[in-house]
RNA sequence: GCGAACGUGGCGGAACUGGUAGACGCACUGGAUUUAGGUUCCAGCGGUUUCCACCGUGUGGGUUCGAGUCCCACCGUUCGCACCA
């Protein structure tokens, strides 16, 4: 054994299998499994099932990141402990291939989507196999392949026969850059969420999917599953469920009425005005003529109004109209405001004003002198002005025949008495919309919906002809995939029919003599995503997107691990689509994923930021602020401050700052940013798995930290995994006995075994490491050193470390794949000390420790107890008024 | 502004239902082996201090025999929502 050489960083001067060489012995295993299917989906119904899923990824030229394996190696973890606990698992991959990067890049060079995709995709598929990750390959799922393409249309076909799928001509956001509509939830503060490009309102004809009507539903069985609270809560607020009433005040001149949400129908005696939205259908009839040229002016100004403008504007804006409803309950006339914070699309477009108690409209009535009425009061009490609104709930008062009803009783009281008089009715909104589901792109799912054309001639040739939007034909299921056409030129343009539009050989077809249009817009991404966990328990099948039998036998998903950016958005699609099915009978359980992890961002490593004055002199820390508008200020002066970064071998620690070497009186700033190309700070997998091998990088994000948390990246600490394998490999190669292992080293085994499960179960995974490194310290000190103890040390390695441990399996003399050896076993009786140390404590503190055997009882802890000398002097002149035995832990005497 | 989560050594982090704070690793210090080492091995490593002892889990209170853990207030970081009536 020589422990005196470079470590096997270069794969030319390791001859032997002397040292731990992770470049010679991760392919071997790679191959091995590979040429084995050593991970091949177990069809034997008779196992218990685990379906263990990562989230698919979007196949970037990027290529991986080293985010990537984080997710993926905890799933690989639990799949392999699984498999070794006599699981049949199904752990598959796949590629979310459709999207925009294919496409822009398709623009700027010419290459087909279809090209750069494979391309990616064989990248991240080399990468993630360079892993060692234990996916069963054969059913691998590319949602842009046809035949996946196949059934994602056969899943909108099965939305629009249930009514579920419809167009309409709706404002919607529309992209110019982009080139496209995107859905509410892809913009972000008037940008959109890719790029963030500007966004404009826009009416154009959509495909819309009426997510709405799953609303109950999908926020019902929230309570189903087994999720972080905090992503149940997001999905809860964006499905934003409100309970209320729907109230009419008729118009005071004229037919008809104004029908308005409330949440608070207790405060009806509070109304001192009417808001409604400046799209409002009624505006036009509510209008004076005194009124008209100021409120359209209004509504001219409201209608170009960016929904950035909007933010920005902190004021509240509003004309009145001059028009007039009554009041339901008084019979007083209530005047009509039109106000753009009142939203066309939430509720009917229209609100009752309470200002007395809805800060919104005390903000308003406050800004146009509007009368504030109280009508709730804490304590049943009517305050001479309210300062501010009060919201929380009370006892009513200034409300007629209701006064003294708590809000709760009023609420019923008097929507029932509404309902009664057919002046309202009990209501509930949604905060959801339905999820606009076309794009205006290339790449992605054509929809199988054409529609009637009325033509003289041929309307390829660009002659006139009309396009019967409002009859919209269905494809045949059997005429499926509808493939994307061909194209040279991949730019959007200005059609916002989409590009597909200009692929007229594709669009217009003939049948029977008549003329007909493909739809040319095409699916959102989100689409392929929505169901791939379900293609993958039938990935091949050319008969059905899934049998029946394997969605019996697989669902729901058991573990779901991806990342918390998709918490609403993917998630909740995937759930909709999900309930559908079921509803149509291809799937039995409501839910598709039982239980979800996100794990938390992988940072880049620490940096160190100075500061410099505008005259180059270094500031500290202390006198610095950030500028809202980016850059740095200083404190004092405001003056421009510029940031720079500074080497670590330049810092040093003060207390519990962070200073510059040079000069200890400057303060710097030390943290870690996200990875990005444009910091500089992007951990390649690739150059990670090269240097110390993709155990050791594996390892190293499971040992980093909880899965969950944010943790930064440091490069020196993954020197200590990869230096824990080394000596688990050079442990293997000393002599061993065959005697079994005995006294604390056995108990030091099964503790370990214990531990490691446990913790894998638990997905903590970083503590399960640890255990492992101390069973390590402790063999390493074993003279004789068992056989079989080194054997279990590879066996509970191997989740981790899968191609170490297959390698160590094998040079212990053993055929393998160690995934086929059953995972160890514990002896609940061999995991517990025979000397236990026991604390004491006098008066709550510390004093020392005994040592008992386990069982010990008080009497015996107490008389070990007092001999301490420690004890002792604390309990000079004092008597012992009461003792605390907790057993087995913990003696606390109480002296007074 | 509203809501949620989180604040533990120089660093990443341990500590199950309140019961020996700092496991494990990194960094650092000393020693041994080595021609040498960014190798390996051994030892040390929260702070103050005369070895007694005291202080210490963001800050200030509280509950308890006992608080990192429970309660209240505040400060800070991160994430989500942001006129949804």
């Amino acid at each position: 054994m020589c422990y005196g050489l470079d470590p096997p960083r270069k794969p030319w001067d390791s001859g032997g299998m002397e040292r731990y060489t992770p470049s010679l012995i991760e392919p071997k295993w790679q191959a091995y499994w590979a040429e084995h299917k050593t991970f091949r989906t177990p069809e034997d119904p008779a196992l218990p099932k685990k379906y263990i899923l990562d989230m698919f990824p979007y196949p970037s030229g990027a290529g991986l990141h080293v985010g990537h394996p984080e997710g993926y190696t905890a799933t690989d973890i639990l799949c392999r402990y699984y498999r070794a606990k006599g699981h049949a698992v199904l752990h598959p991959m796949g590629w979310d291939a459709f999207g925009l990067p294919a496409e822009q890049y398709a623009i700027q060079t010419g290459t087909h989507p279809a090209i750069t995709t494979q391309k990616n995709i064989d990248t991240f598929r080399r990468q993630i196999q360079a892993l060692g990750l234990s996916y069963d390959w054969d059913r691998e799922v590319d949602t842009t392949d046809p035949a996946y393409v196949k059934w994602t249309q056969w899943i909108f076909l099965q939305l629009y026969k249930r009514g579920l799928a419809y167009q309409t001509e709706i404002p919607v956001n529309w992209c110019p850059a982009l080139g496209t509509v995107l859905a509410n939830e892809e913009v972000i503060d008037g940008k959109s969420e890719r790029g963030s490009h500007p966004v404009v309102r826009l009416p154009l004809r959509q495909w819309m999917l009426k997510i709405t009507a799953y609303a109950d539903r999908l926020l019902d069985d929230l309570d189903l599953v087994s999720w972080p609270e905090s992503t149940k809560t997001m999905q809860a607020e964006w499905i934003g469920r409100s309970e209320g009433a729907l109230v009419k005040f008729p118009l005071a001149s004229g037919e008809g009425h104004l029908e308005i949400f409330t949440t608070r129908p207790d405060t009806l005696y509070g109304v001192t005005f009417m808001v409604i939205a400046p799209e409002h259908p009624l505006l036009d009839r509510l209008v004076s003529e005194g009124q008209r040229a100021e409120v359209e002016a209004y509504v001219a100004k409201a209608r170009n109004r960016s929904d950035l403008d909007r933010k920005a504007a902190k004021e509240k804006t509003g004309v009145a109209t001059g028009g007039f409803v009554t009041h339901p309950l008084t019979g007083q006339p209530v005047p009509v405001w039109v106000a753009d914070y009142v939203l066309m699309g939430y509720g009917t477009g229209a609100i009752m004003a309470v200002p007395g108690h809805d800060e919104r409209d005390f903000e308003f009535a406050r800004t146009f002198g509007i009368p504030v009425v109280q009508v709730v009061s804490a304590e049943g009490t009517v305050l001479p002005e309210l300062t501010e609104a009060y919201t929380e709930q009370g006892v009513a008062v200034n409300s007629g025949p209701y006064n003294g009803l708590t809000t709760e009783a009023f609420k019923a009281q008097v929507t029932a008495d509404l309902e009664a008089a057919g002046q309202g009715a009990r209501r509930v909104e949604y905060r959801l919309r339905d999820w606009v589901f076309s794009r205006q792109r290339y790449w992605g799912e054509p929809f199988p919906i054409y529609f009637p054309v009325t033509c003289e001639g041929d309307p390829r040739k660009g002659e006139a002809h009309t396009i019967h939007y409002d009859q919209p034909i269905a494809m045949e299921e059997s005429e499926l995939p509808l493939r994307l056409p061909d194209l040279e030129d991949f730019n959007p343009g200005e059609d916002p029919a989409g590009t597909l539009a200009r692929a007229a050989d594709w669009r217009f077809f003939q049948k029977e003599g008549r003329w007909f249009a493909r739809e040319t817009n095409t699916m959102p991404q989100w689409a392929g995503s929505c169901w791939y966990y379900l293609r993958y328990l039938d990935p091949k099948n050319p008969e059905e997107a899934w049998s029946k039998a394997a969605a019996e036998r697989w669902l729901p998903v058991d573990l779901y691990v991806g990342g918390a950016e998709h918490a609403v958005l993917h998630l909740l699609y995937a759930r909709f689509w999900h309930k559908v099915l079921q509803d149509a009978g291809h799937v039995q359980v409501p839910e598709p994923f039982g239980r979800l992890v996100h794990q938390g961002m992988i940072l880049g490593e620490v940096e160190y930021t100075a500061y410099r004055d505008a005259q180059g002199a270094f500031l500290s820390k202390e006198r610095v602020m950030a500028h809202p508008d980016g850059g740095f200020r200083h404190r004092d002066t405001g003056e421009e401050v510029t940031a720079e970064r500074v080497a670590e071998e330049a810092t040093e620690k003060k207390g519990s700052a962070v200073v510059l070497k040079a000069d200890p009186a400057i303060q710097l700033d030390a943290r870690a940013y996200k990875m990005s190309k444009s910091r500089g700070n992007v951990i390649n997998p690739d150059d990670v798995i090269r240097e110390h091998g993709a155990d050791a990088l594996r390892l190293y994000e499971m040992f980093l930290g909880p899965l969950e948390a944010t943790k930064p990246w440091s490069t020196s600490g993954i020197q200590g995994v990869s230096r824990f394998l080394e000596r688990v490999y050079a442990l293997a190669q000393k002599p061993r006995s065959a005697a079994a292992p005995e006294g604390d080293l056995l108990r030091l085994l099964h503790k370990t075994i214990r531990k490691v499960g446990e913790d894998i179960e638990a997905l903590r995974l970083n503590t399960g490491i640890s255990a492992l490194m101390i069973l390590l310290n402790e063999l390493s000190k074993a003279t004789p050193l068992p056989q079989e103890a080194v054997e279990t040390l590879v066996r509970l390695l191997h989740p981790y470390a899968p191609h170490l441990a297959e390698e160590l399996w094998e040079q212990l003399g053993h055929a393998p794949s160690l995934q086929a050896v059953p995972w160890p076993t514990y002896d609940e009786a061999l995991c517990v000390d025979s000397q236990l140390t026991i604390a004491v404590q006098v008066g709550g503190k510390m004093r020392g420790t005994i040592q008992l055997a386990a069982g010990a009882t008080q009497e015996e802890a107490q008389a070990e107890g007092l001999k301490l000398e420690s004890v002792q002097r604390q309990m000079e002149g004092k008597t012992l008024r009461k003792t605390i035995w907790v057993q087995d832990k913990l003696l606390n005497l109480i002296v007074g």
